[in-house]
DNA sequence: CATGTAACTGAGACAAAGTCTCAATCTCAA
DNA sequence: TTGAGATTGAGACTTTGTCTCAGTTACATG
């Protein structure tokens, strides 16, 4: 499988955009961790590492991200976004505990035939999806017990 | 079925909050049209129904709709949420499409047991789901050839 | 029904999230 | 190597949403 500095390369080659070390380093520092993130977090890491890039740099990179399908937005929370890095993982979804804000992630292998048949009665064609459970994991169960 | 504004006075009541004609009018406008829609929007309806009710007050009242189940969170663009009123309605979820940003609803009766299967498995109560499908409508696929 | 208390509202200050501008710099095709 | 045009960073600016507090109101209680 190509790495994906070179799928983002070639993503940005197909915009007329171009190839710049922050934009590397950028996309380096999200697929650094397997953690959700959001902007702030990922200004953080990159100081951490020494690297002065802009505000306004991360936030454009970071469109270019998920446009290119490298990273998705997961959920909005506590005013702002939150994503993953996707590229290079198996899909999954994410259970989200409304008592603790904890989020499990599992693999659900029905939804690919789920999503071929909604997308043929309404004659869309589906090129993803995003499911979300909510609900109360065991500790939070017995807490409230 | 009970109406929206009795159970919306029995969630208040459980809290130890208080109806109040603020509270009244703002969940009979968003349950006035069967719409996706944002903060501004619904400050507008209520203004052209000759209401002025403060923007505080009507961020803390969609957040108390939220909460009680009444109204849920749809998706989050143009840099800020959009609801729809769900009491009433049976259970929906949404394509979105990436070239004309049209939403599709759609009932889909599997997600039940899939619920069931994915709580049980991952000890996990669920109470509800949030699906959004991605993809391209008919006619943007035609416009794309 | 009168009343006290605690909840609620509105105006606007404030905070947080995100976008825009523009001069200086850099990338890369030719 | 070079020039057109893409990119960056600093910070002003905009938008979205929250907080404060004085005045007002709902409603449980007597």
């Amino acid at each position: 499988m190509e790495s994906e500095s070179v799928v983002f390369r070639e993503f940005l080659s197909r915009k007329g955009m171009r190839s710049t070390p922050e934009r590397e380093e950028i996309l380096a520092e999200v697929f650094a961790h397997h953690d959700h993130f959001d902007v702030e977090e990922l200004i953080m890491r990159l100081r951490l590492r020494g690297l002065r890039i802009s505000r306004a740099s991360v936030y454009r990179t970071l469109a270019l991200l998920v446009e290119s399908g490298l990273v998705q937005e997961v959920f909005y929370e506590d005013g702002h976004m939150h994503y993953e890095h996707i590229y290079g993982h198996e899909h999954h979804c994410h259970m989200r505990c409304l008592g603790c804000r904890k989020i499990i992630e599992f693999h659900n292998g029905a939804m690919e035939e789920v999503e071929k048949r909604l997308g043929a009665d309404h004659d869309f064609q589906v090129t993803g999806h995003k499911l979300e459970l909510y609900g109360y994991c065991a500790s939070c169960r017995e807490k409230r017990n």
